[in-house]
DNA sequence: ATAGAATATGACCAGTTAGTCACATGACCG
DNA sequence: CGGTCATGTGACTAACTGGTCATATTCTAT
């Protein structure tokens, strides 16, 4: 946890602090990422960084839980589409506001997907920061559409979950390789090149697979 | 690519020092694996290693090159199901083999899933090097599917691919928490904990869904 | 035996890192 | 004004990094 001065810090400043330390850590796995780096950047002392945090695993846990958090905030921010309609609308939503957070807080979405597949020296304290998984969260969904009865009910729910789960983190990815899109412009929020109905198309053929697998459609 | 010094050496030396190269680069991200701990563990001198490679780079290509080719020689070592028989046999066939190569060669699996998935500061000469990708080859295997009428042609080929692919990579994660696996001993190359037939059960499962999707079944 | 090439060596360099600490500055309060 | 406490500072340490190079050793072929 940081230490109270960082929180007493005037607001523009613990935003420039939070904003630079994301960029770091998105960039580059937890040992290649670089303290002194940081303060460089925003001109500070090397010693002020550790009036704000006790080390540098203090601040990368702290910066996991907060993207963490967000990505929660942004998904319930919007709301689904009518719950009782469909499992599949609504999954279908789940993985779209997935990429939809990929593409506005970039650098956030690469931290956790960093800390989810990547290497780390402490993966035990960093998945208590990440409580509500969304993994758990997928599961919850899926039991919704076995109890709708719009689900297969022998299905691994804890298999489906982690499937699911690998799927929409790693999807934007895919949208990146197949709609030619330049990830370095992305990353600096630039949106222009966007194709948002091609977007729908890539979607609809994966909710396609995840509802019928691949077994050639009984007519 | 080695110099030629490097493929002089006697080989038991040239095997111990690509076990230990193996051993670093396995472990950790491109920028923290280290040449000086390399040469540590080996107790030969650091001019040494530059002997035998050009730079750091250099071995780290060289040793993702060694690791897709050992990986397609793995794949290609065992006789898979009558093809003719089943596609959905032949796609778990394939599964099955990405896992068994996981556990077999856990070293050599961590380094590709770490080129594939990773940061690397130079990813267009890596996936030079990995030629003939796993994801080329599923789609080659997909499109007989087509073709012998058990697949659904409609499907996005490339998406398909990429998901499959994706789903193969990461099963061995999902094998190591669903069984409650020790990732350390299976590193360590114990497989005493290892009960294949409850992974036979995981890879059905798994298959069902890749099949049939989530939607309940029709009877 | 000897020349010449191939290989091995480790001190050394310039650069980086996380973290510390004695001190300076600033803010608030009586 | 003075005093106290929070905040800011940057030189410094010890440890590491990738890479170099002059020198030493070992191998090979005559």
């Amino acid at each position: 946890m940081p230490k109270p001065t960082f929180f007493n810090l005037p607001e523009a400043k613990r935003k420039a602090f939070l904003e630079t330390a994301l960029e770091e850590f998105a960039g580059r796995d937890y040992e290649s990422a670089s303290i002194s780096q940081i303060v460089a950047k925003l001109k500070i002392a090397k010693g002020s960084f550790y009036q704000y945090f006790e080390d540098k695993r203090d601040l990368y846990l702290y910066l996991i839980e907060l993207a963490a958090q967000e990505r929660i905030r942004f998904v319930k921010s919007l709301p689904p589409p009518d719950p009782q309609k469909s499992f599949f609308a609504y999954t279908e939503w789940l993985l779209e506001m997935g990429v939809r957070f990929t593409f506005e807080y970039p650098r956030l979405n690469q931290i956790i997907y960093r800390a989810m597949f990547g290497t780390l020296p402490f993966r035990d304290e960093m998945l208590q920061r990440m409580k509500e998984s969304s993994q758990d969260y997928i599961r919850q969904v899926l039991m919704q559409g076995i109890a709708a009865g719009e689900i297969e009910p022998d299905l691994d729910l804890e298999l489906v979950a982690y499937l699911l789960n690998l799927i929409t983190n790693d999807f934007n990815n895919f949208l990146i390789k197949k709609l030619e899109l330049d990830p370095q412009r992305l990353m600096e929020g630039d949106y222009s090149q966007l194709d948002l109905e091609a977007i729908r198309g890539v979607f609809t053929k994966a909710m396609e697979f995840v509802r019928y697998g691949l077994a050639k459609r009984r007519v």
